[in-house]
DNA sequence: TTAGGGTTAG
């Protein structure tokens, strides 16, 4: 007996990957007319996988599925119960900025319960997953609480809705409670706090896994390495890692997901050469892939190694979107490469019709503001399409304070303070700015002007991992309970660089209106200084000092990590706002470009 | 050989 022709096309649909390839099949399925005059069944199956088809493919082929779904009421073709699963996900999928698959989820809400639909678990779930991304969770929850039937995965869409709108509390709270979790709850959770900034609260929620005896998935060691990129937990990461190679399997088991987000992991943990050597093992890369080594790479002020990488990826037929030119740009930027940026950004829309976008002019601005051209600079922002924002102000500000063009400053920080006159860090950029130029009487002014709105900088903060605990210290130690003895640790620290290398604490970047004595101390107090006070106090002798900060890294602090890198012999991690500094024997990774 | 949930870069 031969195959009925609408499972040929049905398998032929499944295989498609992308949304040309399901219109073509669409088209000849047109042409033959099988569509409507199947039977029935067979009918409503084609346009039912059709609608999955396009559902899968993404972009503008989402809309495709809803106009299938209206081809077959239009037909007078009965949806059954497997049409709105397809059909939700397609309109879920479509939301952003589309009012017809807003509508057509609630149409086919009504739909469903108008068929007598609304008890089937299938279509519920799909519901929950719709008004989830519709960012309608009172409607998903209502659904959860009354449908006559839920189960685990009803439980889980809602607590990935959730977290992808930023209420990780309500979804920790579902999680808590709900009757039984699988490891893709677990999953879900962990993610949700990673997606939610939470990413201590994302490793604890493993560790519970572990203890749960809930067997960790591929996509849960994803989101374990994307927190421990972000916290730059080494240890845990590289345990993962350990995890990867001894469990089954071996490097196979390291997925284009895993093998990313393990690249990632160690570029932002400080060990880039590490990211490689993971990048290199890959049987499989994607887009992903490269753009994250790429941006590591500039991190880490590898420009040109970075600049190579983008090139063999364009080679290798990979086109690059707008986050391949973020990293390929920021490349440039923390390496000083001016030209190249500026190839870079105009091969852009040229060569592959991307847009810049505020981050990519960001990158563009800062190259050229700290590279010294200042009036090109300033001559980019004005043409910018968009309009400005306070970074791309800042990074025009950091260059006029690095080349001391206190004038242009003054129009800068007015630009700053209209768009953001609540954030004292403008003030204090200012206050730097007339401090650099010689001009301590109008900085002392400004400080006065921001002490007056009673305006406060984010406070600094450094932190360190030792023996794969991290530690936090903000200024002068915080609340540490070891804040003292590092402190005198670093006392000590100092002395010895005086005497070693006649380093005495620099004075730009103290406040200007402290008095002369206690400039020291307040530089000594830096948050980054009293956390390599720790360092030296807990960690073993020959091994790499990891440190990570809120802010960047000040020029007396820069100076200072250098001569300890020196005079006691040791490696030091710096991972800074935006970037790393690895110090040996004196000298820093940037090149003292930052 | 027809359904639903989780996963990475900026």
């Amino acid at each position: 007996m031969s195959e009925p022709s609408c499972s040929v096309a049905h398998r032929l649909l499944l295989r498609c990957a992308t949304g040309a390839q399901v219109r073509e099949a669409h088209a000849s399925l047109m042409v033959t007319g099988e569509l409507v005059s199947s039977p029935v069944a067979a009918a409503v199956f084609l346009h039912n996988t059709l609608i999955r088809a396009y559902a899968r493919t993404g972009g503008a082929a989402h809309l495709e599925a809803i106009l299938v779904y209206r081809h077959l009421l239009r037909s007078a073709l009965p949806p059954d119960t497997h049409t709105f699963p397809f059909l939700l996900k397609a309109s879920a999928a479509a939301l952003p900025g589309s009012a017809i698959a807003a509508a057509q989820g609630g149409a086919a809400h009504a739909q469903i319960v108008r068929l007598g639909f609304s008890g089937q678990l299938h279509a519920t779930n799909a519901l929950i997953h719709f008004y989830s991304l519709a960012g309608d969770l009172p409607a998903a929850r209502r659904l959860l609480e009354t449908s006559a039937t839920t189960d685990v995965v009803s439980f889980n869409t809602l607590i990935t809705g959730y977290c992808r709108s930023g209420n990780s509390a309500a979804a920790r709270k579902l999680f808590d409670e709900m009757p039984q979790r699988n490891g893709i709850s677990w999953t879900a959770m962990i993610s949700g706090h990673v997606h939610c900034g939470e990413e201590r609260e994302a490793l604890s929620l493993f560790s519970a896994m572990q203890s749960s005896g809930v067997p960790p998935m591929a996509a849960t060691l994803v989101s374990v390495l994307s927190a421990c990129a972000q916290l730059g937990a080494l240890e845990q990461g590289r345990w993962v890692h350990r995890h990867l190679r001894v469990s089954g399997g071996g490097a196979a088991t390291i997925n284009v997901f895993l093998g990313t987000a393990l690249i990632d992991m160690y570029a932002k943990c400080g060990e880039v050469d590490a990211a490689v050597a993971v990048f290199e093992a890959m049987p499989e890369r994607n887009l992903l892939s490269w753009t994250t080594l790429i941006g590591g790479l500039a991190v880490h002020g590898r420009g040109t190694a970075a600049l190579r990488l983008f090139e063999q990826m364009e080679t290798s037929g990979v086109a690059p979107d707008d986050v391949a030119f973020v990293a390929a740009l920021s490349a440039c930027s923390h390496a000083g490469l001016l030209d190249d940026g500026r190839r870079i950004f105009a091969a852009m829309r040229r060569r592959y019709g991307v847009e810049p976008k505020l981050e990519h002019y960001g990158c563009l601005v800062d190259l050229l503001a700290r590279g010294g051209r200042l009036t090109e600079a300033m001559a980019a922002v004005e043409e910018m399409p968009v309009s400005p924002d306070g970074r791309i102000w800042s990074a025009l500000m950091a260059g006029c304070r690095f080349h001391g063009d206190a004038k242009l400053a003054e129009r800068v920080a007015e630009r700053l303070v209209a768009l953001e006159p609540d954030n004292g860090g403008v003030y204090v950029l200012l206050a730097n700015v007339y401090g650099a130029a010689g001009r301590h009487g109008e900085a002392v002014r400004v400080r006065g002007a921001m002490r007056r709105r009673c305006l406060g900088k984010a406070p600094g903060w450094s932190s360190v991992e030792v023996g794969g605990e991290v530690h936090q210290f903000t200024a002068g130690g915080g609340s540490h309970p070891a804040a003292a003895a590092a402190r005198a640790k670093w006392a000590a620290v100092e002395r010895r660089l005086r005497e070693e290398e006649g380093y005495v604490p620099g004075r730009e970047e103290v406040l200007v209106e402290v008095e002369e004595e206690e400039k020291d101390a307040a530089v000594g107090g830096h948050s980054e200084k009293i956390a390599m006070g720790f360092a030296m106090l807990r960690s073993g002798e020959g091994e790499r000092m990891r440190i990570m900060k809120n802010l960047r890294v000040c020029g007396d602090c820069h100076r200072a990590t250098k001569l300890v890198s020196k005079v006691f012999r040791r490696e030091i991690v710096v991972r800074d706002r935006t970037r790393f500094h690895i110090f040996r024997d004196g000298r820093c990774s940037c090149g003292d470009y930052w």
